[in-house]
DNA sequence: TTGAAAGCGCTAACAG
DNA sequence: CTGTTAGCGCTTTCAA
């Protein structure tokens, strides 16, 4: 098939079509690149008739204007970089797609930063912004990609995690002692008193604060705390397998777990089952984070739940305000949990095995 | 506090400095911009003494060469579209990690477009890589955004999907009606007869090849195919419930179920459960997928692993062969699946409720 | 409402 | 090994 344009006396192929810039469709339509440059981004700006004129010639060349030369004169790119440890883990998923909804309905995009944990590929990132290829970051661990600039506030940032108390960086998140004391007094007043803890890695601030809560709970209802009962391992099933192993072998009568997320208990259950342990009339579970697959548990879980989806679109709009120069008045903002009792909990029972 | 820089008898604030460019630097150092620009990209071409007068007047300053200047040149952005229907999506989120990872290791990053299976999104992704703001675009969904210019192998694109015939299109993929007859064969080899299934939604060419093999598997073992046995539904827990409610309620006494994804299976156990239907004693499930929970179900999943990894590191990296002018030799790529015994199928025993 | 013209920051010939 | 120079494609005053 024969294929050519015929353009200002020569012939171009479809090839040489796909390079046409805005002068050249200035040149077509017969206007300059300027009345070109403004139909296609403030059309209300141009009058119907040469709006007409342009869009035609572009659409017989089938011409898009480039970002590139735009975001080079703007200095903006209209890219985020949203950092997760990894987008496999069904927290985290909810969260960046909430961004993602949020980033696109103000015109922007979304560079998907898996990091698995790795401060390297952290930095990397974070470089990103430095080299304009994005315009601002989001970080959903608890690590900050330790640039002086985001501190100095030169370079838009948000975190949705606790890291170390900085007051410098705009953070959204949760109120990890509240959910921690939370799901503790659900056991409590089921009767446990005896609860072990499966905790994620000892150092997040997330971790530190949840424990916190329970230690709170615990003391209100004057039970001394006893360190023996609580776990350390990762945010993940495997390890929370693990982590209900150690228990069972350790405790072998325990009456109550509270794992500090959902996929640790699924974990959990799944040892739980393979022991013969009933839940929860055997034993009663309780965790964070309301995942969707929670409620599809054998048995459904009861947890506190997290707003990933309001985490992800108030801290990406956070972030565009920033980045838009409308800095938001608050520095911290924390969303509402909501404790979801499912079936995975039941009243403290003495033990019959 | 007070921050300055002194630069060629003038004095610079820390915000000024943010904005230094490339001739800054060249300045600075006293070599030319050229210079700079090589000490960043191609150290090797340069001096080691030089290269160390630039870069520690970079270091000075701050300088981070910006992209933008940098894409617009090359007319490359180095973004790549990642479209999935639901980054949320276990199946897809292991995908798209891996697809990052690829990415990553050759220079690319990810603009993470989640769909929602939305067409306008869809189109409205595509056309990031017609204005450059992308290099190329991977679709791990069963609809192309149907522009010519990619069809015309004028835009890099890679399908993850067997998508309606197209040989213009590079396409990784599984052999679905291999899988379906895989997993059809499991079941009639444990004794079972009538086998309900549950695909996903009837018009996805995926869901029409498995169905396929589970026809050509019935088939061989001379058992008629039963349409009343097969519920359309979506890849999804709370549709999967749904469709075994009816199924329980449309033929009590089923003995095997096939789901077209374990995400479905979720949704079937969790109503078998509560009905109290033994699996595998009563019933057998199968599925495909095994995303990383199956194996934490109860029972853990029998399922068909599809290989999620290496389906988004090829696609990806073919994807980059492309964009970098190295076209791959095959047009479509067939990836191993199999077969993963676990406990939720068993011999068919009569029944007794 | 439209046009002329000056860059945005960088790269890549080409020349030395 | 280093410098000069001409753009890449677009936006945006400013002037008409």
């Amino acid at each position: 098939m024969l294929w050519f344009m015929l353009i200002n006396h020569s012939i171009l192929s479809r090839a040489q079509v796909a390079k046409l810039n805005i002068n050249d469709i200035a040149l077509i339509a017969g206007v300059s690149n300027a009345t070109v440059s403004r139909a296609f981004r403030e059309p209300q700006k141009v009058s119907q008739k040469t709006r007409d004129k342009v869009m035609l010639a572009a659409k017989n060349v089938g011409f898009t204007p480039s970002s590139l030369g735009a975001s080079l004169k703007q200095g903006r790119s209209y890219n985020i970089v949203v950092l997760v440890p990894d987008i496999t883990n069904p927290y985290f998923s909810p969260i960046v797609r909430a961004m993602e909804q949020a980033a696109n309905a103000r015109g922007y995009s979304v560079l998907l930063g898996d990091t698995q944990d790795c401060p390297d590929r952290e930095r990397s990132y974070a470089k990103m912004v430095k080299s304009k290829q994005a315009d601002g970051i989001i970080i959903n661990s608890q690590r900050l990609p330790l640039d002086l600039d985001f501190e100095q506030e030169l370079l838009p940032i948000v975190s949705t995690s606790e890291l170390v108390e900085n007051d410098r960086i705009y953070r959204i998140g949760v109120d990890n002692i509240a959910i921690g004391k939370l799901a503790t007094e659900h056991l409590l007043a089921l009767g446990h008193t005896r609860i072990a803890v499966v905790s994620g890695n000892e150092p997040l601030r997330s971790c530190q604060d949840r424990l916190l809560g329970y230690k709170l709970a615990l003391a209100e209802a004057n039970i001394a705390f006893d360190p023996a009962l609580v776990y350390y391992t990762q945010y993940s099933t495997a390890t929370g397998a693990k982590a209900a192993e150690k228990i069972v072998a350790d405790i072998p009568n325990i009456s109550a777990i509270f794992s500090f997320g959902d996929l640790i208990s699924i974990g959990i259950l799944h040892v739980l089952h393979k022991m013969n342990y009933q839940v929860p009339q055997q034993v009663s579970l309780i965790s964070i984070d309301d995942i969707s697959l929670a409620m599809y548990c054998t048995p459904p879980l009861t947890t506190v739940a997290q707003p990933m989806n309001t985490l992800g679109e108030l801290s990406m709009n956070t972030l565009i305000d920033l980045i838009e120069k409308k800095p938001p008045e608050r520095k911290l903002t924390l969303l509402a949990h909501k404790l979801i009792c499912r079936e995975s909990t039941g009243q403290y029972k003495p033990y019959t095995r």
